[in-house]
DNA sequence: ATATATATGCTCACATAGAGCATAATGAGA
DNA sequence: TCTCATTATGCTCTATGTGAGCATATATAT
């Protein structure tokens, strides 16, 4: 049976006005993340003589049906590791922002990605799980405040603001760094973790953002800020982090990490990993296990020394029966 | 003052298999979204036997500095409007999924955009504002449930579901459709927006998996459900508006949408617009004002019968106090 | 036995959310 | 002028959720 079209001619995609498209590379990177021992890891691709790298490469129009399976070939090239949880986060295009040399080769756009796993997987050569803290080290607030936002951010991103054209500008950029870095009374936002390495980069903090204006920020050189990337890599890491610390409250992500069964102190330390605050454990379990989010298995685990601690396991019917099952984080401030 | 590098060697992107990249086209797209006589509308560009298609245009490496400023330029030349907020929604590159006609001309990646504008701004020739539930009939739950559920959407999903070819691939169908439609005890969720839309193309159930599959869905031919539009810009729109009805609860954006002084059921009744359900009244008052969002200005407004109310302006402020101001919504269901 | 861990149960104060009643201030007719 | 209908706004009452912390239980290591 026929089906009758309400239009029946097809639009057609014009071609830009330099004819039929100067080359566009389009890079497809993954920000594959996986949690051991109380760290946030991702997967690294190191070769001699550069810096880090995510896993990579190019989307082939031919070969790949859509951006998802391209990347998910790529990556399990390098790294001989099949991927399970895969999210899109977002596609970076700025000319000269960290992604080929200024008048060199073709211009690259880069879809960024997230990818979660559980710990131990195979490794392809080259390939290393890195704590991602390595790169972002004042996002880490588990023990303490990172010392390196009083030591060195705060002051760098006075100057950044002070040399700003204008007293607006100056303003708007004293406001960001107190948003950012949970700067006089703001409390610190775990999520923002985009928009702070974006203001760092735009202070000249990070080497990547010498690397793209080869000039020095207001102050002079800075020792390291982290780790740096090649690319854009960092920023679709501090993407990907934003992403997951947002979505684990919402959406049951965390259990794409955890082996089939854990602990609740397990998967508190798992949480508290990601998003880099520590969480009152009394009330932790409280939420997960009002959420309907696990559920007990009777077996007991010893790993830990004390009292032998129940494991538990993902209930996956949660999804089917709550609309956004998530945890919500209670960060744990003690009145003394 | 030379700043040292960690990797002298800078790492090159790597040309595909293929050779230099097959051509690919870069297409972007914008919904931009306006509010008005409590409709929210979408910028329509309207050409003569082709379906409502939005504001788009292809991405130029070379005269465009990033994909934003591709997007805004396009827009501005096709609609004579001035975009203010804008923000990328997602980058759609699936093969055969209404972009261009099976084996002809190049391959085309898809970056959709949220544009936000008050309304009554200049429009282009052939351009035109459209309520956005002429696209979309199933989301707008302000005054009922809207009845095309019930009487095309659950028994065709159903048909889906039942021409499954397993039984774990049927309950998967169910399950969507459940969480997807609020049936059977489960409350809509009114930002699975796209979720929506895409458990229709794959049922078959919306024009373009037609023009798409060239083949009608179980239970043959379906009466329009909602207009159709050229390549994937209904994808582009579903996107946009659960992405909208997301942020709301957690970024002041709706003052994108309003006149900078409005009353308080003014504002609420674009939230409800955009939201497609209604809220309580008092409440919203009481959150909007707790939130710090508003300030009054001592202004009455008589648009409305009845007493005349305050006029509000938006405390710009709140973005520089709070971490993540935004409007939670409270649905209005009363007992009888 | 004692110290030290961890697990788990429970409480209490306080904030927030959902519902609805009551009152205030208008304009439109009767 | 009085009575409605209509919208605005104030306030209450209850249920539920959240933040913090005390208390107890059950391990292992001396």
């Amino acid at each position: 049976m026929a089906v009758t079209h309400k239009s029946q001619k097809i639009a057609r995609y014009p071609a830009p006005a330099g004819g039929e498209g100067h080359a566009v590379l389009i890079g497809l990177s993954a920000a594959v993340v996986s949690v051991a021992e109380e760290r946030p890891r991702a997967l690294i691709v190191h070769r001699a003589d550069t810096a880090d790298a995510l896993p990579f490469g190019t989307f082939d129009p031919l070969s790949h049906r859509t951006l998802e399976s391209g990347l998910r070939n790529w990556v399990e090239e390098q790294t001989r590791l099949q991927l399970g949880y895969v999210e899109q986060l977002y596609t970076f295009g700025d000319r000269g922002r960290h992604l080929t040399e200024p008048g060199e080769g073709p211009r690259v756009l880069s879809v960024g990605y997230l990818a979660l796993t559980r710990p131990q997987e195979g490794r392809g050569p080259d390939t290393q799980w890195r704590d991602w803290y390595g790169y972002f080290p004042w996002e880490d607030w588990r023990e303490q405040k990172p010392p390196i936002i009083e030591a060195l951010i705060v002051p760098r991103l006075n100057l950044f603001a002070t040399s700003a054209a204008n007293a607006e500008l100056r303003e708007r950029r004293r406001d960001r760094a107190r948003l950012c870095f949970g700067i006089g009374g703001i409390t610190w936002d775990e999520e923002k973790v985009l928009e702070r390495y974006e203001l760092l980069y735009e202070a000249g903090l990070v080497e990547e953002a010498q690397r793209d204006r080869q000039s020095a920020p207001p102050g002079g050189p800075v020792p390291p800020l982290g780790a740096d990337m090649v690319f854009d890599h960092r920023r679709i890491l501090a993407t990907a982090m934003g992403r997951l610390r947002a979505k684990m409250k919402y959406r049951p992500v965390v259990f794409e990490l955890m082996p089939p069964e854990f602990t609740l102190l397990e998967l508190q330390r798992t949480v508290e990993a990601l998003s880099g605050i520590r969480l009152h454990k009394q009330n932790f379990r409280r939420l997960v296990e009002a959420q309907g989010l696990v559920e007990g298995t009777g077996r007991l685990s010893r790993k830990a020394g004390g009292r032998p601690a129940e494991q538990f396991r993902f209930r996956r019917e949660v999804v089917r029966e709550r609309p956004a099952p998530g945890m919500r984080l209670t960060p744990n401030r003690p009145s003394r």
